[in-house]
DNA sequence: CAGTGGTCTAGACCACTTG
DNA sequence: AAGTGGTCTAGACCACTGG
C-alpha cells in the first residue's frame, strides 16, 4: 500500500521555469519568453503555464507584467530592526538603486496624537513629509515622517526627494539620531496605497513605525511606513525557524 | 476622455458572493452551494466562480476543503505584540476553543546559538518543547519554547498539553515573565511544517520569536513559533497606517 | 458511491506595452 | 500594429470527503 507520487503538471512545469533560469543564466529582471512561446515549445496548455508561473510569483521568485513581460525576481532587500540602519544605507550596503519621490511636504501643527507619539505641546509645529521609496525602479516604501521643526528651523526648504534626510539633520541641525525604537507589523494596502506602492487593494504589507531620540532624549522625529512584503525581508538575528528539532 | 469602467466579472462574482453571505446569515463555518451550483444558479463559468473565490480566500473571506465544500472564513484573532498576552489569554479575550498538542519534549543541553540567545553557558540544562496550538479546531501555531531547566527543575514532567506553561511557571517556580521582547518577520513553510499547520509548503507566515525575562533580568525563555497568517492578525497600539495624509 | 474542490485542456477576446 | 499578460468560456478527469 504506497502513495502513488502523480506529480502535477503545473509542480512539473514550475521546477523547469526554475531550472530554465539557471540554464539561461538568466539575472534578475531578465525576461523569460512568453507564455505563448514556452507553451508551444513545451507543449503545455497556457492555463498550466499560467498556474506554475503564479505559483513562482507568490514564491517570490518571479514577477509579470501585463503588456511586456515575465521576469525573475531580484532577492528580496534585507533590512535589519536591531540596528537602525536607514533605508539609503541598506540600498547602499545591496548595492541597488534608491530613488526617492516627495509626495507632500508641509509644516503643521501636532495634533494629538503625534503629541503623545512625540512628547510635544499641541500645536507645536512639525514637518511633515510623505515619500515614496524606489528599488531598482519598483516602488517599495512608502513612508510618513514627522520632524519637530522647531528643533531644526527651515528643514523644509530642502528637496528630500534629493538630499538625505539624516545627513542634512546631522550636518545642519548638529542632530544625530542614534537612539530609537522601531516596532513591525503587517496590514493590508488601502485602494491609495496599492496605487502609489503598484500592488493589488489589500496586498499584505510590512508597517513599521518607529521613533528617533537625541542623545539627550528627545523626540525629534516618528515615523511610519508601509513595505512592500514581495520586496523585503525582515531580519532578526534570529536562527531560521527551518532548524526546528 | 473618460475612463471606462468595465467592471470584470470575477470581481463582480465575489461581490455577489460577499452579499450572499450575508443575505442568508452564513455564520463564520457556514458552507457555501457548491461551486457547480452556483455556476449554474447564476449562470456563471467554474473558471470565473474559482477566480473568485479565489480572490476571496487570500482575503480572508473564506476557506475551502477539497472533497467537502467552501465555507465563510471566521475572523482572524487579534494579537498584540507589545502586551506581552499569551496565546491562551488571547484566546479567552475572544471566546475561542484552544487546543495544544506537545509534538516534543525534552530535557537537553544548552548550543552554541541558544547560550548566545538566553545567555547561558554552553551545557546549561534546558527543557526544549515543541507545540501545535489549534484555535477552534484548526491548526494555528506552531511553536519552540525553549525554558531554563535548572531554574525550573522538574518543570519536565507535566503535560503542556493539557496544563499552562507560564501559570506553572508562576505557581510552581515563583515565576513571573513580565519582561520580554518579541520580534515579528515573515517566512515560508517548510514541507513539514506545512503538513503540521494544514497549509501548503512555502506558505507565508508569521514568524515570532521572542525572550521572556525574570524581573532580575535573566532569560528563563526563549522561543519561536510560526502563526498561520490567514489566522491572525498583530496589531500594533499604532495609529492605523490608513490615517495618513 | 455520489458530490466536492482541484486541476487540466483548447480556444478566444481584452487592455496594455513596446517597437 | 504586433505581441504581451490578464481574463473568460466550455468541458473534462482526478482524488478526496462523507453519508
Amino acid at each position: 500500500m504506497q502513495k502513488t507520487y502523480r506529480s502535477r503538471p503545473r509542480d512539473e512545469v514550475a521546477e523547469r521555469i526554475e531550472c530554465y533560469i539557471v540554464e539561461q543564466n538568466l539575472q534578475p529582471h531578465g525576461k523569460l519568453p512568453s507564455e505563448r512561446t514556452l507553451c508551444e515549445e513545451w507543449g503545455l496548455n497556457r492555463a498550466t503555464l499560467r498556474s506554475a508561473i503564479r505559483k513562482l510569483i507568490v514564491e517570490g521568485k518571479l514577477y509579470s507584467q501585463a503588456g511586456s513581460g515575465t521576469y525573475v525576481a531580484p532577492p528580496k532587500m534585507r533590512r535589519n530592526l536591531q540596528d537602525m540602519e536607514t533605508i539609503s544605507e541598506a540600498a547602499r550596503r545591496e548595492g541597488r538603486d534608491l530613488k526617492t519621490q516627495v509626495l507632500y511636504a508641509e509644516i503643521i501643527e501636532c495634533t494629538k496624537q503625534l503629541s503623545k507619539k512625540m512628547q510635544l505641546r499641541l500645536g507645536h509645529k512639525l514637518f511633515a513629509m510623505q515619500r515614496l521609496r524606489s528599488i531598482d525602479g519598483m516602488p517599495a516604501v512608502l513612508e510618513l515622517t514627522y520632524l519637530d521643526a522647531e528643533r531644526c528651523q527651515g528643514i523644509e526648504n530642502k528637496d528630500y526627494g534629493q538630499v538625505s534626510l539624516y545627513e542634512t539633520l546631522r550636518k545642519d541641525y548638529g542632530l544625530a539620531l542614534k537612539n530609537g525604537r522601531e516596532s513591525i507589523g503587517l496590514t493590508y494596502t488601502s485602494e491609495q496605497e496599492g496605487e502609489l506602492l503598484k500592488v493589488p487593494e489589500n496586498t499584505a504589507v510590512f508597517f513599521i513605525s518607529g521613533r528617533m531620540f537625541t542623545e539627550d532624549g528627545h523626540c525629534v522625529e516618528y515615523f511610519k511606513s508601509l513595505n512592500r512584503a514581495d520586496l523585503f525581508q525582515f531580519s532578526s538575528e534570529l536562527v531560521s525557524p527551518d532548524e526546528s528539532i
